[in-house]
DNA sequence: ACAACATATAAGCATTTACTTATGTTTCTT
DNA sequence: AAGAAACATAAGTAAATGCTTATATGTTGT
């Protein structure tokens, strides 16, 4: 169901630290402008600004102008992809695990 | 709870797609030696050989040595990193959901 | 002991990535 | 209209990444 491009994107542009960091800010923050988010952060703003190109295009984040403010916030969907691939080797897990138990129970009575 | 840095290296383990096909096929076979995973990949076997490195190094995979195989298996608690971080952020999600449609409700009457 | 097999490591290379500084572009303020 | 503010884009760069071929290391069967 979850397309893998999809996810490799959401999870590449995840992966990097400072990238999530600002992530997890604008959850946090429910609604920030980008300048918002320059203010303290290590990075320069054209880093800031690329960073969050990178988490619009991957469907994290969603903005809206303002005058010449940029707000951003977290995409309803963001995580859905990174969340259905998990539920699945979740579910995939309790099922083997299951049989596991289900065996060793069997072999010690 | 979660360590970053752990969840930043699982996350970057699991982001390129031919590593994280790796360690699908080894969930759902189970337990597989390399070679079994060099047969029917696109990539050589040292591509393999560093992958299974890179698994091994995120605690994504164990590894079982018997006689000239090394057989290779998910590890238990392999994606409890991200799946903490995420369980963090659905709980998250639904409290702030949960308020903005009391908000919602209550502008309403 | 020796050849074949299973895997790991080394070295090299092209591509990607995460920054930087410099410069646009648009919008507000005065 | 002019400057400042908020952001985006361009160009350059060092480091990281994912592969390759070649070679090492360890194990088994004959």
């Amino acid at each position: 169901m979850a397309n893998p491009a999809q996810l490799t994107t959401v999870m590449k542009t995840l992966a990097d630290p400072t990238r999530r960091a600002l992530f997890e800010r604008i959850a946090r923050e429910g609604e920030v402008a980008a300048t918002g988010l320059v203010k303290g952060s290590k990075v320069s703003q054209p880093a800031i600004s690329q960073h969050l190109k990178a988490l619009r295009d991957a469907g994290l984040v969603t903005e809206r102008r303002e005058g010449r403010h940029v707000h951003y916030r977290v995409a309803s969907k963001a995580l859905e992809p990174l969340a259905d691939w998990l539920d699945h080797y979740r579910a995939f897990w309790r099922e083997r695990l299951g049989r596991l138990e289900m065996l060793l129970k069997e072999t010690q009575r």
